[in-house]
Order: C-alpha cells, then structure tokens, then sequence
DNA sequence: CCTTGAACCTCTAGTCACTAGAGAGATTAA
DNA sequence: TTAATCTCTCTAGTGACTAGAGGTTCAAGG
C-alpha cells in the first residue's frame, strides 16, 4: 500500500491535486490507515498514471473519466476509445492552426514599427483589427 | 453616448463581459443615465475594441491592462510595448510546439490499434507514457 | 517507550476570464 | 399608457487546480 506522498512520487502529480480528483470522483483510495490517512494500491497508482499522462497529452478530465468508464468495463471498446482520441486530435490540429494565424498576425504588428525614432506604431496596430489579414 | 448593449454590439464583447472589465477597473463607464445606466464614449468603445483585439490575439488581460496603461502615457513607449508583444510571440511559438509534440504522440497511440478485431491497443497506448518518443 | 519532524488531515478561499440566473428597475416605440 | 426590451446589482458556477490555516498521524532514532 502506498502513501499519498507516495503516490505522487510515483506519478508526479501533486498531493493537493491527487485529492482534488478524489473529490470529483476520479480517482478513490483503496482504504484508510488507522489513523485516517489514504492509502493506495498498485491499481490506484496506475489509474492515476493514466490520469497523469492524459493530461499530459491535453485530455481534459471529463474526456479521461470517459476512457477510464470504458476500460472499467471488461473489453476495451474500441470504437469509442478512438472517437475520443481522434476529436482530441482534430482539437489540437485546430489548436495549432490558430496559433500558426496568431503567430502571423502578431509578426506583422510587431514589424509595423521599425524602431528608428519614428513614433511607435505597435500599439495602433494592435488597435485596429481592420489591418489584419486573416480571422482570429 | 452609447448604452452598454450598443457597445457590446459595436465591439462584440457580450453585456456582462463589460461589466465584468469595468469590475476588475479595466474599462470604466463615461457616466450614468439618470436611471443609473452606464453610458460611453467614442473614445470608451476604442478602448473596448482594443481590448477585444487582443484577447483575440490570446493575450491575457494583465498584459491588455500594461499595454492600455502604456498608450495613456503621452507618447507610446516603444520599446515596452514590443517587449510585450514579442514575449507573447514567443509564448505562442512555444504553445505551436508543445502542441505539434502532442500530435505526433496521439497519431501513434490512435495508430497503436488497426481495428481489425485484435484486441484494442488504444487505452494501453494511452496509459504507457514510456512508449511516447518525446517528452510533453 | 518517547520524542521529533515530516507527512498527512479537513476546510476555506483564491486563480483566470468569464457565464448564468434571479429579481427588480429603466428606457423606448407604438 | 402600455408592452417589450434593456439594464441594474448580486450571487454563484465553470475547469483544474493552488495556497494556506490549524490540527493530527506516522516512522525513525535514541
């Protein structure tokens, strides 16, 4: 049985955090010490490894509670795991896309002022949405 | 003068939005109606509009409030300005990175399973973070 | 067995940038 | 005048934590 300080060694998941998913219902203890204090078991450590590195891969919880109820329930359902995964993929495709638009409408802002003693045009340009040229 | 609905639909900020930048003394009300009604400017929607420009842009309101608080002292400060605008540039970049990180990981793990009747691979995909071939 | 210090407990409140809703009052057009 | 729409303040909720107060339990050393 493992500790939750434990616990968060194995998983690097921060104590506070591990009882903020207790407390949304996404990871339980395996039992008390005497002394009321969580204990853990393998199984706990696991779970919460797979919470851990789904949000390291930008799963929010819900979409991590969703695949956790689907490998609770005896054979993995293919179908589902993947529609999960691939929206989240199709999220962070779209994620990049608009950074990549972001990315080019503030070049072009912070080069609309060349320094050299003329007054600064930085900030009209982020002023006026009308310069850009794409949505965002 | 414009009423708040009016600035909302010339900026496209939503009612309580406003009144929630007015709160945290990001954008003040130009006086009241005599029922107690916030009334603006011309010079009131601009500022909103710059706002709403750079939110658009992902930049925080912390970072809107120094660049508003830049733009009310007389002559815009150059080089403040930029340094705010390129380290945002930076952090986007960075984001871009992160997430195309992130993608390659997900297409492996949801091509971790061909469908094909074998047991699905995908939640084990998903719980191994030592299979990921970079870090995230 | 006793002490010490680290780890643990619960609870409340704060973060960011809003969003939702209740219940009451103001404005505007017909 | 009346009806419809807009606006007011206030409270509370979102996601995913983080911080802190004030108290209790555990494990190791003596």
């Amino acid at each position: 049985m493992f500790s939750i300080g434990q616990l968060s060694q194995a998983s690097g998941v921060k104590v506070p955090t591990i009882r903020y998913y207790e407390e949304i219902g996404l990871l339980a203890c395996d039992g008390r010490s005497a002394g009321n204090q969580r204990r853990y078991t393998a199984a706990g450590r696991d779970r919460l490894r797979f919470i851990a590195h789904g949000r390291a891969l930008g799963l929010s919880l819900d979409a991590i509670r969703a695949l956790l109820d689907l490998s609770d329930r005896e054979r993995a359902p293919c179908r589902q795991a993947h529609a999960i995964a691939e929206s989240h993929l199709a999220d962070i495709r779209d994620r990049i896309a608009r950074l990549q638009r972001l990315e080019q409408e503030l070049e072009r802002i912070t080069n609309a002022c060349d320094h050299d003693g003329a007054p600064c045009r930085l900030l009209e340009a982020l002023a006026d949405h009308g310069q850009c040229a794409s949505a965002h």
